[in-house]
DNA sequence: GTAGGTTGTCTTTTT
DNA sequence: GACAACCTAC
């Protein structure tokens, strides 16, 4: 078609999905079913563009994707598509609305909050300051003595957690998922009252608000069509991974579907235990009559044949599927290689000389990734990078924000900002020498009272034992500052008390000071705290600290963490049970089946190469009353006998190198390697 | 009431 | 190897 030549790239079914009711006003709802690697990214972001080639206006396109590195790629290719279509480039910026559920829950809440009985500074918790009020309301309701063991602050939330997204009551939430927990139903209802209140009193929302606020808005009939009329096209990503409440909302947005594209993959879905649920998009085209078109990517285009057949093998033993095997032109003759090595230790020198060895011959770092179930699967090999100096950046696992120093800095400004926040409030106030539960508690309770409480942090009577540390903490609190200079204030009083509280006072001292760049950033400590809670940057303070942008680097990541992305060659640690399924998602078949979609997902990162590495001794901490000891693996259950032909198996040793395996992988390698640990 | 030390429990994935 | 609850000394 004349003028349409930036569709020209696209195989049938991509083009379809492009155009699907494009050019007749607003087109009816379309569920696109993308298999990885089907070029889903590229097709989403073509389809925006076509919209706006065709007239559309980009501030009434609501975008909606799982985090927000996958907005800012969307708009990124928005633009250079738009750009080659009409020769001037539509600005990223001109779609104002793309993020994630949350992001954009948060903007709306913030944006109505006067109407909707929401003060409009609300602060925003993190899991972990969540977590911390539940621990408040926990001790405050007495739990904390009771005769046998309360559930700890993590496994309230988890539940109140999944009672909300999944929308399901607390009763069968706790039969289903927490059946250890079940004897506290009673207590545990209670619990979360006073958890909300205590979130209302101290205007502060959690990631679940976010959710819930916009979705209890959007029950208001007037609210909702006011809402919906904001947007003519609503387009949201990974829609596997998306919750009850987050379809719940999406419905009350557009509810006859006009306008509507989703997208997603089910056989990718992760993310169950967040409450994510795949009937999302198995029961999506049934919403709407008539119900909304399907189309289907089948077509990879990522990984070689060999790498996609294995991949089909491993998806294929799944209870349900809904998707058929992808296909690909893409023949290579290099079967995944599953790699048995006698320890996680020669696990990891096996990995760190092949990506070393096939830098040599040209693969940058950049296009080789590893890939582990969990963040501590790393370690060994964490510690052999560093040993061999590989930079690496690690995506997943413990974050900055997750550290005690960065949170005890944005706590003191989230206290500067709302004097309600008790959380924030209690870990500042413990800072100072002296001031311990009950005079932190007292002086919360004392602000609370306040009519001015940046004024009244001087009236507060000063705890006995608090002495000058006090008159200085009082000083740096009322001290009036700019952005972001008023961050660099409470980074001068933070830092006695950290050279103080902490031996590696001097890592932590750089990240304060990284944290101030990122900072300077932004208009507004509000902008600023809410960004940082919503999109925690990726960087931890590895003693290598971060590599700079224009040098290669190796991609270390969790499965989770890895959604989306695709190296040139991609290894994966510890295919083997306990960790993939993790020993702790064995318990139902439904969790169990997620573990199978995670390796799928893992297997489907790799273009070229993939390498599955298998440690037959395993050193694990803390099973059973005997404290750590070894134990002997075996290779991960979805990888059974008759599927064994799809890789070339081996063993490798630091003796003896790569050779073929002998005998078969399996449970008889025990016997194997016990013999070679004499010899 | 606070600081600091000891013991027992639980240990994933993330917006 | 981290956290929560408890214990003891100021």
């Amino acid at each position: 078609m004349a003028g349409a030549g930036y569709l020209d790239k696209l195989n049938d079914n991509q083009r379809a999905a492009v155009e699907f009711g494009v050019g007749d006003g607003i087109s009816p709802p379309l569920l696109v079913i993308a298999g990885a690697g089907s070029g889903k990214t590229s097709t989403l972001a073509h389809r925006v563009a076509h919209l706006i080639v065709k007239g559309a206006d980009p501030r009434r396109i609501l975008l909606m994707t799982f985090s927000r590195r996958a907005a800012t790629e969307l708009a990124r290719r928005v633009e250079r598509i738009t750009a080659q279509a009409m020769g001037t480039a539509v600005a990223a910026q001109a779609l104002t609305w793309a993020g994630t559920f949350h992001g954009i829950g948060a903007r709306i809440l913030r944006e109505h909050a006067l109407s909707i009985g929401l003060h409009p500074e609300f602060s925003i918790h993190d899991r972990e300051d969540s977590a911390d009020l539940m621990n408040l309301c926990r001790h405050g309701l007495g739990f904390s003595k009771t005769e046998s063991r309360f559930p700890a602050k993590g496994t309230c939330l988890s539940i109140y957690s999944r009672a909300v997204n999944a929308e399901a009551p607390l009763a069968d939430v706790l039969r289903d998922h927490y059946p250890w927990c079940a004897q506290w139903e009673v207590e545990l209802k209670k619990l979360f009252g006073s958890y909300v209140s205590a979130k209302q009193e101290q205007n502060v929302l959690d990631y679940d608000d976010l959710l819930l606020a916009w979705a209890q808005v959007m029950a208001d009939a007037g609210f909702a069509a006011h809402i919906g009329a904001s947007w003519d096209h609503v387009l949201v990503d990974e829609y596997q991974d998306t919750n009850r409440l987050q379809a719940r909302i999406l419905k009350a947005l557009k509810p006859d579907g006009r306008g509507l594209t989703v997208v997603g993959d089910d056989a990718q879905s992760i993310y169950a235990f967040r409450a994510a649920t795949v009937r999302n998009i198995l029961d999506f085209p049934s919403n709407f009559a008539p119900p909304a078109n399907v189309i289907t990517l089948d077509r990879n285009y990522r990984s070689a044949r060999p790498i996609l057949d294995a991949a089909n093998a491993v998806i294929g033993l799944a209870r349900e599927r809904f998707t058929k095997n992808l296909w690909t032109e893409r023949a290579s003759d290099r079967k995944p290689r599953l790699v048995t090595v006698n320890t996680e230790a020669d696990q990891a020198r096996y990995v760190v000389d092949r990506i070393l060895e096939d830098r040599e011959t040209g693969t940058r770092l950049k296009d080789q990734a590893v890939l582990f179930r969990t963040s501590s699967h790393a370690a060994q090999l964490e510690a052999e990078l560093t040993r061999r100096n590989v930079p690496y950046v690690k995506f997943g696992g413990l974050k900055f924000l997750d550290s005690a120093h960065v949170k005890d800095l944005l706590s003191f400004l989230r206290l500067a900002r709302n004097s309600r926040d008790r959380v924030a409030g209690f870990r500042v106030l413990q800072l100072i020498p002296g001031v311990g539960p009950k005079a932190a508690g007292r002086i919360l309770d004392a602000l609370d009272l306040a009519s001015d409480p940046r004024a009244a942090f001087a009236d507060v009577a000063p705890p006995a034992r608090a002495g000058a540390d006090w008159a200085g903490f009082v000083e740096a609190m009322t001290t009036p500052a700019p952005w972001p200079a008023a961050l660099g204030l409470a980074r001068t009083w933070y830092d006695p008390h950290l050279e103080r509280i902490h031996e590696d006072a001097e890592a932590r001292r750089a990240d304060l000071l990284q944290l101030e760049q990122i900072a300077a950033g932004y208009q507004s400590a509000e902008a600023f705290l809410t960004d940082l809670t919503l999109d925690p940057p990726d960087a931890t303070s590895d003693l290598a600290g971060p590599p700079l942008k224009d040098e290669d680097y190796l991609i270390l990541s969790t499965i989770h963490s890895a959604k989306g992305q695709e190296w040139k060659s991609v290894y994966l640690l510890n295919a083997v049970d306990g960790c993939i399924p993790s020993d702790l998602g064995t318990g139902s078949t439904h969790e169990l089946e997620e573990e199978r979609r995670l390796l799928y997902v893992a297997m489907t990162r790799a273009k070229d190469q993939l390498t599955l590495g298998l440690p037959l001794r395993f050193y694990v901490q803390n099973q059973g009353r005997n404290g750590d000891r070894h134990v002997y693996a075996m290779r991960t259950r979805f990888i059974p006998k008759d599927i064994l032909d799809r890789f070339d198996a081996r063993h490798w040793s630091p003796t003896q190198g790569d050779s073929q395996a002998r005998p078969a992988p399996g449970s008889i390698d025990v016997a194997a390697s016990m013999r070679q640990m004499w010899g």
